[in-house]
This record gives structure tokens, C-alpha cells and sequence, in this order.
DNA sequence: CTGTTAGCGCATTCAG
DNA sequence: CTGAATGCGCTAACAG
């Protein structure tokens, strides 16, 4: 071994003066006069040791503004406390609501959150899925996106807890939290047929998302238990879209008298069009959509909606999660729960109540 | 040393079989024949290895399902390749749309990001951005909560690059993006005094929020110059309070007859009550209100707001973080960069245009 | 109650 | 082009 192999060898040996780096542990218990597992204990407190040592150690870590890596203990111990969440995207009301929630309660339980969204597509879900589990999270909370395209198994996760949530996913081993999207759906539809309507149209997004399939389907057997025709639309995604979709409908012989939207954005692009084209809600044509949302009572006219309980969703399929890795467990078949939803009346579907009645939908 | 240390001993050489934990690097190398580094460089691709070897890898990396630990990559590197996002919450469409916009940048650099609210309180705020520190986040983005008790400074963070925005904080030495809150407001408040209005209420949120002071800066300058009484309300947290406050100003004998709301939360519960009271808008009493959001056109009546770009704000505050993590720069003087705002013109004010005009806030 | 040893999975360093 | 050794910061398991 040459001079030179050796100074590197000792370079090697030889850390950077404190200064010029992150305080360590060792660092702590030399200042302390201590061992490290006697900072290590002193900081995590489920071990015995001395006051004296303890308040030399605090003293060490005041003094060196030490803090703890917890990369460092995530990759040594079994556990990240952290947890991944996987969302379509942030910018609807309901799914910001839905992070809302799941990062609340991670805080509850001294977890971090890692957060990403899919855009809907399931590569790009697939792919963030496995950058979670390549982050080691403890586990998962899922708003799935297309449900027939999803890759997401037991299998890929391996015995990473998750919790689908909103949609579900194929793989019957993974816990999900519904709400009753068809049940709810035929309610207000029935509500709307209540009113007289006999024609009324359903404005859906793809059919690939579970809950668009699933309100479409309330929809069809209300129609069909009064006898009346279908007459749904997929691929509602745009206002110009619906503007396009709205007019060839009102120039046909037999135009809608009222609109079923399947969720928040739909809703809001139809009343836009519905608003632009100078349209009378709920007199020209009536209006009610899924999931309720903050403007919901000034809009204009105040909108019927199935409002559906987000925040109590989310906080389940999070708590569900925190109990599947406490308890270490990975069903083999998973939970699943469906919350109901009501149904909020106002004026878009022709009722004159000046104040929102709520009613339930399986009444 | 007796029998049972010695099994002990032996034990913990011997590890658990393949099948029971996650195949590491190594498990690759074996089954490929090769070390590990060359399996680490043939996984990484900044480095040579043979096709040959390459080829073997692989394959012993598909057999295996092996994936790579991050968290381990993490702590053996310099960088974590996530960075933290710290907001006031997530539930105020303002904040998601923030979420969004930083998320979508960090994934475009290959970044995760763990996210956390702090309902708007300082102490939970300090307490999160520690926590980021311990997870060795690369760098972080965050919305400060409250301008004077913030405890964010360049001292906390070390090297860490930060950017803060929406609000800034004290420490100078800490990047800020920014939107002309005050420009902005003072000009909408203009454009409603040019309505003829002369008695217009500011209703606020706590004043130890930068924005809504610094919206209410604006609002005072524009009615100083205008030679006109302030009337300003700090608080308005509650649909209930603004009922209280606006039953009382009614009241009075000098009713306001404009309304300028500070954010979205606040016109929003100020619409509602307005429209419970029954009152008209604009006739009986205009309103206009900063931040513009999906449903102020199809409000009860369209409402004219200062629109703030809070993607381009988000993404910019994001894209100067990525600057610094790469360059790792961290300035002593932090930029600030400010954004304008936009006027848009809809019917609350009094205005009587079908479609929204747009202007400029220094117009 | 406390210190020593060892190793988590990976990538840097150096030596072939 | 490849591999062996080494240590990142921490804590479980042991031995005092």
C-alpha cells in the first residue's frame, strides 16, 4: 500500500469537523460524556436511564441543536411512520377534502404523508404506487382511477397495508370505503321524477371511473322502474363539450326537461352552459347533480344535489389504515364499508323550500 | 460465553430466508452472479457495465421483483429526492390549487413531496418544519401562517433551501413569491367607488394573516385617496359573525352599500348571509371579493374579484426551490418575486356585462 | 442503569 | 469494466 492509498485511508477515518456537518448522536453522547445508546434511550424515553444522564444529554442536544435523522431510524427500524397517498388530483374540492382529512388524521397518529396524484391515469398510478413502496411508506390510502385499468393487487404491495377509498379496485384483499354512489343516484333521479319530469338526461365523465359507472347505474333503474328512456352521455369533460351536447339536444324534438350530473365539475360546467345559453333553472330545464360542494346554495338558482360525506370517508379508510399497521395485519379479504348519503333539496330541481331540506337517501 | 449466547450469536448472522423479507441488492447480485456494485451501476446507469452483465441483472431483478430501497438510497446519499410542502390546510380551493401546482412540478423533477397543514397556528407550523428537518427533505415550500409569529427563519433551516409563498415571513434571507394583494385591492375598491359607491365595508379575516392586511392596505389607500371613511372588520371566520355584523350595520343609519371581501372563505359566507337576508346584489348592496374561484360566474349574481394566479404563483415558488436544490444555493438575500393580479369584472359590483372583462390591477 | 457490538441497504472509494 | 471494503446514523441485542 503506497503513501498515497494511505493518507486516503486516512482521510477516510478522519470526519469533518462538526461545523461543517449535521450534529450526529455521537456527537451528543461525546459532549454528554455518555454512550449513544444512552442518547438513544434518553431521547426515545421507552428505557430506563438516570436523570443526571438524561439532563446531560438534553443539555448536549440543546447545545448542539441536535436533531434526530429519521431517515436514518426509518431505514434501521421496521417502520417510516409515514404513509403514502395516492389521489386523482388536488384541484376538485372533493379530493382536496379527502387530503384534507387523511393528512389530519396521520398527524393524529405522528405520521407524515407523502403525497401524489395520478391525473387519472393508472400507469402514472402504478408508478406512484411503487415509488411509494419503494419509500418504504407503512402503508397506503388510495383513491383509485379507472377502474378496469388499475394494477393495483395484494400482490404489488405485498404485505403493505392499504386503503382504497372512494373506488374501489379489483382485487377483493384490499379494504375500500364506499358511499352509496347507486343508491344515491336513483333517489334524486326518483325526486326529479317525482316532479313530473319524464324526460331527464344523465352528463357523466368516463364510464371507466367506478363512481361515474356506479351514479349512472342509480340513474338506469330509476328510469327504468317508471318506465321511462335513458339517455346518458359519457366524456362530459369540458364546457364545451356539454355547450355542444346541450344545443343539438335542445334543437331536437324532444329536448331534456332536466339534467342529472355525475359530479362536481360536470355540475358546475352544465350550469355555466345551462347560465350562458340563457336558460331558466328549474323552469326551462331542471337541474341536480352528485356530491354537493361550498357554493352549492349561491349558485343560481341553489343546486339539488346527493351530497355524499367526504371528510367521514376519508377519515375512515385512514383510520381503517392505522389499524391494519398497528395490527400488522393483511387480510385476505378486505373490509368494505359504504356510508350513506342524503339527498339535499333545494330549488335547481323545481322544489320552492328557501331553505336546503336534507333527506336520506333510502327513505 | 455460554450455549445460549452463542445460538444468539449465530442467530443473527444467519438471516431470515429470502422469502420472508424483501430481496435486497444483494440477493440481486447473488443470483446474477455478479457484486453489488455492479448491480447498483447497472440500476443507477450513471456508470459503465457490460451488456452482458447488464443483461444478468436484470433479469435477477425481474425474477426477484427487487426494488430499490429509497429510504436506504436516502440515507446513504446527500439527497432524499423529496422535498416538504407545508400550507394552512387543504380544504380552501386556494390552498388545493397550491397543493397541486407544487406536487405537479416536483414530480416533473422526480421529486416526491410529504405534505402537512398547520391550521393556520404557528407553534404546529415550527413543529412541522422540524419535522421535515428530520426527515432531510431537500428543501421545502411553505405557506406561512401568521406574518409575526412565525419562528421561520434561515437559522432553523440551516442549508436547507426554502421558499416561501402567498405570505412571506420576516427573515429576509428566505425566497418569496408573491401576488399585488395590495394593488390589486386597491384597484377593485377603485373600480367600486367609481360606482358611486362611498360607504364600502372591508370584512377580514385576522389581521396577522399578510395577505388580508396587506389586502386591506389597499382597500384604505384606495378610500383615502378617495377621501372616504374606512370601515374595516377583522375576524369574519364565521357565517354566523358576518350575519351579526351585517344585521348590525343595516341597522345603523349609514348602511355600507359595497362590500369587499378578503378571500374566498369570507365571500362566500357573506354571499349566503346576503342571501338570506333577502337583499339584492348589486341594487341593495354590491360585493366584491379577492381570490377568484370555479363557481363565481354562475354565483346569484356573478361576482366581480381580483383574481390572483395561484397555479403560475405555486409552480414558481416550486421551480425557484428546484433551482436552489440543484445549484445548492442558499442566498443571504432571498428573491421576491411578485405577481400580478387581475381584475374580473362581473356583475356584483354593479357592472352590467353577459360575459366577465378582464383588467389589469395597475390599469 | 449503561456501554459495546453489529448491521439495516446502499453507493463511494479504491484496487484490481 | 468489476469487486471488496467501508460507513452513513441509528438502535436491537447483548454483556456488563
Amino acid at each position: 500500500m503506497n503513501r498515497n492509498s494511505l493518507q486516503a485511508r486516512v482521510r477516510q477515518h478522519a470526519r469533518p469537523p462538526l461545523v461543517h456537518r449535521k450534529p450526529t448522536m455521537c456527537d451528543v453522547a461525546r459532549l454528554a460524556g455518555v454512550g449513544t445508546m444512552t442518547v438513544s434511550r434518553a431521547l426515545s424515553g421507552n428505557s430506563y436511564v438516570s436523570t443526571a444522564s438524561k439532563q446531560r444529554v438534553l443539555r448536549a442536544v440543546e447545545q448542539l441543536k441536535y436533531r434526530p435523522n429519521e431517515l436514518a431510524r426509518a431505514f434501521r427500524g421496521q417502520c417510516s411512520h409515514s404513509i403514502g397517498l395516492i389521489l386523482p388530483c388536488l384541484n376538485e374540492a372533493f379530493f382536496a377534502t379527502c387530503a384534507h382529512a387523511v393528512t389530519s388524521v396521520a398527524r393524529e397518529h405522528g405520521y407524515s404523508v407523502i403525497i401524489t396524484t395520478t391525473g387519472e391515469d393508472s400507469a402514472t398510478e402504478y408508478a406512484e404506487a411503487e415509488r411509494m413502496l419503494e419509500l418504504h411508506v407503512d402503508g397506503l390510502v388510495v383513491i383509485p382511477s379507472r377502474f378496469r385499468q388499475s394494477r393495483l393487487t395484494r400482490n404489488l404491495f405485498g404485505k403493505t397495508p392499504v386503503v382504497t377509498f372512494d373506488r374501489p379496485v379489483a382485487d377483493p384483499s384490499l379494504d375500500v370505503v364506499l358511499v352509496q354512489n347507486t343508491a344515491g343516484s336513483r333517489r334524486i333521479v326518483e325526486h326529479l321524477i317525482e316532479h313530473g319530469h319524464k324526460r331527464i338526461a344523465y352528463l357523466g365523465l368516463s364510464r371507466s371511473l367506478f363512481t361515474i359507472n356506479a351514479r349512472f347505474l342509480g340513474y338506469r333503474r330509476a328510469m327504468q322502474d317508471a318506465g321511462l328512456e335513458t339517455d346518458a352521455t359519457f366524456g362530459c369533460e369540458t364546457e364545451a363539450f356539454i355547450a355542444d351536447l346541450l344545443k343539438k339536444k335542445l334543437e331536437s324534438g324532444q329536448p331534456p326537461s332536466a339534467l342529472f350530473t355525475s359530479n362536481t365539475k360536470v355540475t358546475r360546467n352544465a350550469l355555466n352552459v345551462i347560465t350562458h345559453l340563457g336558460l331558466n333553472v328549474p323552469n326551462d330545464i331542471a337541474l341536480v347533480g352528485f356530491d354537493d360542494f361550498d357554493m352549492a346554495e349561491v349558485t343560481s338558482p341553489p343546486l339539488t344535489v346527493v351530497r355524499q360525506p367526504a371528510h367521514e370517508m376519508s377519515r375512515a379508510a385512514a383510520s381503517l389504515l392505522f389499524d391494519r399497521i398497528t395490527r400488522g395485519e393483511t387480510p385476505h379479504i378486505g373490509n368494505r364499508i359504504v356510508l350513506p348519503v342524503e339527498i339535499v333539496l333545494r330549488n335547481s330541481c323545481g322544489c320552492k323550500h328557501s331553505a336546503p331540506v336534507v333527506i336520506h337517501s333510502d327513505n
